[in-house]
DNA sequence: TCAATATTGTGAAATATTTCACAATATTCC
DNA sequence: GGAATATTGTGAAATATTTCACAATATTGA
């Protein structure tokens, strides 16, 4: 099977979020053009390059295209799907609210720790899931499984936190400081910095 | 000048928040790649770009390249900056922590508005800026000149709101629900849902 | 049933992006 | 000062991605 690349595979994700949330039985690729705005041409394209054809002239069933997404991308959509454990450093007014949003319940991301190094914090906030200082971060991680972080700690701190989490092994960090963190190759990096994804607004905006 | 793609622009971006934090005079394009992952060629491609050219031996000049980057996408960074108005719809946990935790406060975004539909929310809640029901938001975001909405509402009001936000003259939509939003052609979306971000990583790596 | 229509799946063509390679030039070190 | 080294800037080559075009097939409606 081709090499999927890095773009087709997030249109591939985006699709499926889709997919799960869709009240029809099936779907055509001209309505999924509709939605996401990738072309319908390219949607094909992503479909058949996961080795998924199943779709006919009034389009794919929802259900089996997403499993097959799935399946090809190792995600599962809702609450049942493998568990993914992640934590949070940083539980200052955002990482605080992050935890208790409920963002996460029907996902199979699961918050098995959070971590701040101002111990009051830690000891002052109630949860879900165990708070520590984030000098138990090099233990805690690993011994948890935990495979993500999400990053929400001060612009200051924030490379810092990151080199420790990743010392402590874990496998992606989903970024929501304004800072570039530097890491290595094997581990990822999502930035969802507010800031940032306005600058890349106003670039946008200001490039037609 | 060469049309500049998305993806550079992005980079760009990148760059430019990287050379605003930097505390060195000078940088170069193999430490630019040491620190954001992108190409030291791509780098000088992307720079040459925007038709900047202040590189010597010893890299550039970091204040210089930052100024010709902002002023070739009309960004600016710091509290200086031309201004950008931005509101808040949705002041949930998540949306009310956005508008406390001070992160806009050194850049030239502007929260000028929050909203909210449930009315006792709006009337509990204090901030820097007004909060309105949601209903108001035709009218308030074309007289306060809000160019970007940053959507934090429950999922099952997110494309409600989003086409709200479209309808009061919106130029783009900074998404932090899990929903796939439609928009037209002309508004911008940046997802930044943290679920999103965890299925782009977990599919990132299965992928290898 | 059968024509008209809609849709997928996929090679081939067209574009776009990235990497390569190297001349030009600046800096460093002896 | 001069050789060795580092770095930019940029065409050209190599890759990668997207769009095009259309055969194959399913559905719809008369």
């Amino acid at each position: 099977m081709e090499r999927i690349s890095d773009a087709a595979r997030r249109r591939l994700v985006t699709i499926a979020s889709l997919l799960a949330r869709s009240t029809e039985e099936r779907i055509t690729s001209v309505r999924i053009q509709e939605v996401t705005g990738f072309s319908r041409d390219l949607v094909r394209k992503d479909i058949s390059l996961i080795g998924f054809s199943g779709g006919v002239s009034n389009g794919y069933d929802v259900k089996s295209l997403l499993d097959a997404i799935g399946a090809a991308l190792g995600i599962s959509f809702g609450a049942s799907g493998r568990p993914r454990f992640c934590c949070i450093a940083g539980l200052g007014k955002l990482g605080a609210a992050l935890m208790q949003c409920g963002m996460f319940d029907d996902t199979p991301f699961k918050i098995k720790a959070g971590f701040d190094s101002r111990v009051n914090r830690t000891e002052v906030l109630s949860a879900d899931f165990p708070l520590y200082p984030a000098a138990k971060m090099e233990s805690v991680i690993p011994e948890s499984g935990i495979e993500f972080a999400i990053l929400a700690v001060e612009d200051d701190q924030a490379q810092l936190m990151a080199s420790r989490l990743v010392q402590s092994g874990i496998k992606g960090i989903v970024n929501f400081t304004g800072e570039i963190l530097t890491v290595p190759e094997s581990v990822r990096v999502e930035n969802v910095s507010p800031v940032l994804a306005l600058n890349n607004m106003c670039a946008q905006c200001f490039e037609r």
